[in-house]
DNA sequence: CTGAGCACCTGAGGGC
DNA sequence: TGCCCTCAGGTGCTCA
């Protein structure tokens, strides 16, 4: 489910009420996500420091620990005054001040991990961190980074986009969207990109991501704010879900195709396959 | 190195 | 009402 920018929304929404608040108590299901869960013990009596996101993971920094939790395809977290173990309820986190945060993943595609701080000062050592690649909303994310990145595979673009060991944060969504932006057909090689395509690219990453967070994301079926509100970056998708429906610049109908086992959904029109490498 | 296929899960929606 | 099928914002493994 969750993209770059809805698990954004999230850490935005929770670090305001979460930070300074502690956890005194919790119940876990014990179910396996998407790995065995660990024991939660060492959680008790630790204060939220802070909270992070590295790719679509949300990171807790607690005084001692780091709590990393991943929300898979249909993972939410509901900040609630009650205590409500609901059935899909994986952790439910009872913190200082009657507040509590409720992890619920129905497809258990999700994830929940602790690591010590001793073990890992810094949370880019995690080992779930280490081979990530770059995140489009830091500092560094540059034109000049993505155009060594991208130049030299021989693969999809929409494959590309969608690596997280060389672009955080995009998932089925938001690379459709990007290539439509960037009028670029989603098998085109990375090695066949011109220098203007991969500059259009670069540019409709950032765009796109911010424009979804200022929306608080998308809502198709399961993701929700920590307060249970939708998102509504859903109503502007250009080609995601819109197949055979009219393209918004040219009003070819909007087609779809499989890569890599997803649905990517273009318009032939707007994102012919150019050949040349130089044009 | 690359891609396709599948596996992990539950639930929603369509056709009959 | 029920059954059977397909599909879904993610990831990671095998196999050719």
């Amino acid at each position: 489910m969750p993209e770059l920018p809805e698990v954004e929304t999230i850490k935005r929404q929770l670090t305001p009420s979460m930070v300074n608040k502690r956890i005194i108590n919790y119940f876990s299901s014990g179910k396996k996500l998407r790995r065995e869960i660990p024991d939660f013990e060492p959680l008790l009596n630790q204060m939220i420091v802070n909270i992070y996101r590295r790719n679509k993971y949300l990171i807790f920094e607690l005084d001692n620990y780091w709590l990393i939790i991943h929300l898979g395809m249909t993972g939410k977290l509901i900040e609630e005054n009650l205590a409500h173990i609901k059935k899909h309820t994986h952790l439910l986190l009872s913190l200082s001040g009657q507040s509590f945060l409720n992890f619920e993943d129905a497809r258990r595609f999700g994830s929940l991990d602790i690591f010590s701080k001793q073990n890992y000062p810094e949370y880019n050592s995690i080992p779930l961190f280490k081979s990530l690649g770059l995140e489009p909303l830091d500092k560094n994310f540059t034109l000049s980074k993505v155009d060594k990145l991208l130049i030299k595979k021989s693969t999809a673009i929409k494959k590309i986009l969608m690596d997280s060991n060389i672009i955080c944060g995009i998932g089925n969504i938001y690379a459709s969207e990007i290539l439509f932006a960037s009028k670029v057909h989603p098998e085109k090689l990375g090695i066949n990109l011109t220098k203007k395509e991969i500059e259009s690219i670069y540019f409709n990453i950032i765009k796109i991501l911010k424009k979804a967070i200022s929306l608080g994301g998308s809502s198709i079926s399961d993701f929700v704010h920590t307060n249970g509100r939708k998102g509504t970056m859903q109503d502007n998708y250009f080609v995601y879900g819109r197949y055979k429906e009219s393209c918004k610049n040219c009003s070819t109908p909007i087609e779809k195709m499989a890569q890599g086992g997803r649905t990517t959904f273009y318009c032939p029109q707007c994102q012919k396959m150019s050949l040349n490498k130089d044009v």
